[in-house]
DNA sequence: TGTACATCAGTGAACGCGCGTTCACTGATGTAC
DNA sequence: TGTACATCAGTGAACGCGCGTTCACTGATGTAC
């Protein structure tokens, strides 16, 4: 082989993770394969070495953006109790960073209103990452909450949709007073003190 | 003039109407002119007679849409006091019914990630869309409430998310159930008792 | 050690297709005389 | 009243373009002898 063992599995993880970005920033519609494949340092004609077709991209990019969302807040809630994680989560989340950063952001509020409109394997990809968002944040709500699983899925749905809703307001500083009101608000619901 | 004076204004409506339930349906980038023009009984040709890009019609579908909107809810919270109106409001947004027909439903819920993306006047006119549903809401709010605005932005936040993410969930009873909860959790938030 | 061959990730031209947009034309009807 | 002309909303062929996908080819490197 003129390539190592991994050669192919490293280009393939360069283009997915490309793909995650661009994903996120332009939509499943929005991307092309060749601006993919060139942002991962190759020509288009190379993709079908690594996948079948384009949804099948767009599968991966999704498992990937919610896995690097999933890793990124395990990491900082390491060693935190849930009440605190919870809290961490949420001044990471519902931020002016996140609002301006949506290709490294949550898919949820990123790519909320399109993803129900694609075909079914790439709806199945979003709908396991909202489940292991979702999943997450219960774990994380005392145990004797009532619906827990759905006061989970609330404010998942009122995160996302505040971050998103924040796109929508084009003067930064009152998208900034936005999402602080809505930080001390998700909190409050959750049972946090402040 | 062998049509009528209102002949040419008629025919715009139609494929303005067409337009806000298509772009609901499909969002900007997945509706094409030709078939907004068929679906208001044209061909694709006239369509510059009427509008100088499809972005214009974007922008006139989207203005359509939320006049779509604040017209129904104002026809059916007619007469109510303000408590009761925002339950109303709540009742009739947060519903499978919603979930299940994006075409003729709000665009916050059903554009909210993509629109962000679009070009000034698109953006512009989905901006004013939002602004003026958060003004709605807030007016319905008791004006002794702190930050009576961003409440309301944050209660509309919370109503699209949840209905956009109800939309990733494929089990239509999963999905109700998840809806009924955040209804009720949405009324307790306004101060509405149940 | 040196040479011929095999491998295969990646290249880039080419394809068919759908789209937004343009434009010469149509044809129903009103107006002028 | 009848006829020639003007109007203009709408038609449909054609355009250039970008896209997803295909495929014959390249060229660096490992293997066989």
């Amino acid at each position: 082989m003129r390539y190592s063992d991994t050669h192919k599995e490293e280009t393939r993880k360069k283009v997915v993770k490309a793909a995650a970005r661009a994903v996120r920033a332009k939509g499943p519609e929005g991307v092309s394969v060749a601006e993919v494949m060139a942002e991962a340092g190759l020509t288009h004609g190379g993709f079908y070495a690594h996948f079948p077709n384009k949804k099948a991209l767009v599968v991966s990019a999704l498992e990937e953006a919610f896995g690097q969302s999933a890793r990124r807040f395990a990491r900082m809630t390491d060693g935190q109790a849930p009440a605190e994680a919870l809290a961490t989560f949420v001044d990471l989340y519902v931020t002016p960073e996140h609002r301006a950063n949506p290709e490294g952001g949550c898919p949820v509020a990123g790519l909320s209103s399109e993803l129900p409109r694609q075909g079914l394997p790439v709806r199945e990809a979003y709908e396991r990452g909202v489940r292991s968002l979702v999943a997450r944040i219960a774990n994380w709500l005392p145990a004797d909450t009532a619906e827990r699983e759905s006061l989970a899925a609330s404010i998942v749905a009122e995160m996302a949709g505040t971050v998103a809703l924040s796109r929508a307001i084009s003067d930064d500083d009152e998208a900034a007073q936005l999402l602080a009101a809505a930080r001390g608000r998700i909190k409050t619901r959750m049972g946090i003190v402040q």
